[in-house]
DNA sequence: TTTCTCACA
DNA sequence: TGTGAGCA
């Protein structure tokens, strides 16, 4: 199971990352963590598993991998809001990334279709 | 039995 | 952050 996924829930079976099918007690185990810290992680809004019929909560794959990744950082020492802080920052810096790999893309077919200019270098003054 | 919320250490 | 009480 890899860690985060950008990815929305999509329209699918069982085994889909996003499906809300483990219980709290389930994954407390799984992650060796008390349920009350699953529970504060919620509170901090630092992850939203859904919720059973019965107002239980439901936790995906993808919360699972998430619940991992704010662990190690509390194990670390990070109090939740600063992990929170952690998340939001590393979101900011894939979304930076992902405009920065495509405008150095874009420049790339640029020269591919203009070579002889010298688009990425402006002129000095003479 | 398990999970819920709430309160306290 | 962990634990316990009381409830569903």
């Amino acid at each position: 199971m890899t860690d985060d996924d950008p990815l929305p829930p999509g329209p699918a079976a069982l085994d889909d990352r996003h499906a809300p099918i483990y219980s709290i007690g389930q994954v407390a185990g799984l992650l060796d963590v008390q349920q009350a810290f699953l529970r504060r992680i919620e509170e901090q809004h630092l992850l939203s598993p859904g919720r059973s019929e019965g107002g239980q909560r439901r936790y995906s794959r993808f919360d699972i991998g998430r619940a991992r990744h704010v662990a190690d950082m509390a194990d670390e020492g990070m109090t939740l809001p600063s992990i929170r802080r952690i998340i939001e920052l590393e979101h900011e810096l894939a979304e930076i990334t992902r405009e920065r790999d495509e405008l150095a893309a874009r420049l790339r077919a640029l020269h591919a279709r203009h070579p002889a200019e010298q688009l990425d270098r402006p002129g000095r003054p003479t």
